[in-house]
DNA sequence: TTATTTATTTATAATCATTATATATTTAGA
DNA sequence: TCTAAATATATAATGATTATAAATAAATAA
């Protein structure tokens, strides 16, 4: 998973500096769908010498290698990646902001057929359905009316 | 598909202003993914008192009645809407920022199963594959390598 | 190892899409 | 028409992202 991401540095010609494999090893750790900003606050403690700028350099080099995917933003206005490229929905809550994974075999073959028939070269996908998640369906049903 | 999103207002509780029936008029005559800007920027001639603020706004409205999807960035800088709220995986340039539509059952089925078995309450989506488009990859072959 | 070159990081400033706010306008209904 | 509420406008503010220049680190050669 981290090999993954380092891979695409190293077959991208760039460099491995430590800001680079402390930000892959970070993504490759977490099941997460981390923001730039995430990323830069859960790392400064250990590099205080690190950059935001860095975190959305480096973000751009796995993003442009297809190693990460951008999902856009989810209604709270940061732009969410994914570093799990396998074909999957991804499922997000425009109240909580959470982001779940959705897979189908619907989605892999549909994944397939894409690379196949579309005649792009892809690079990365955006696969999101926003909506309200169950939990936060709940406490819409439990809230007073406004 | 006019009536879609104007009935989409009403359904909302809006009024049916005639900057927001333009909008929409305008949403369901291109068969493009525009960004506000461009919406903004196609009415102001005609509606030469519309604002910016208006189009963001109304577009919002669209967006949360599900009437209209948020595709994001698409390398350009700014965000792509999409009238066309029927299942399909809109494939973008990274190079020319070019979208085109891509459908096959399974876009379909999976939408389907999403909604049946996800509990969310879905409002939209943005299925989006970047990358370089046939006609990009053409030109890039006969420019010089840099 | 040291010098040299190049890539990278950092720090900061600039950009610009989007959002918020206050005022003006329009709409719906009495 | 008049009144109240909703909406549009104009403008300012916000804040994520990008660009820039200087500092640093890495790779290579001597």
């Amino acid at each position: 998973m981290v090999d993954t991401l380092i891979n695409s540095l190293t077959k991208a010609g760039m460099r491995l500096t430590s800001t680079r494999v402390a930000i892959c090893n970070y993504l490759a750790g977490s099941q997460d769908h981390p923001t730039a900003a995430q990323i830069y606050a859960a790392l400064k403690p250990d590099y205080p010498s690190l950059s935001l700028a860095t975190v959305y350099n480096t973000l751009d080099v796995l993003v442009n290698a297809g190693a990460v995917n951008v999902l856009g933003q989810i209604g709270d206005g940061n732009v969410h990646f994914d570093p799990d490229t396998h074909p999957h929905i991804n499922l997000a809550c425009l109240k909580c902001h959470e982001i779940v994974d959705f897979t189908s075999q619907h989605t892999v073959e549909m994944e397939e057929i894409i690379r196949k028939e579309s005649g792009y070269q892809i690079v990365g996908s955006r696969m999101v359905h926003y909506g309200i998640c169950p939990a936060c369906q709940e406490s819409q049903n439990s809230e007073p009316t406004a």
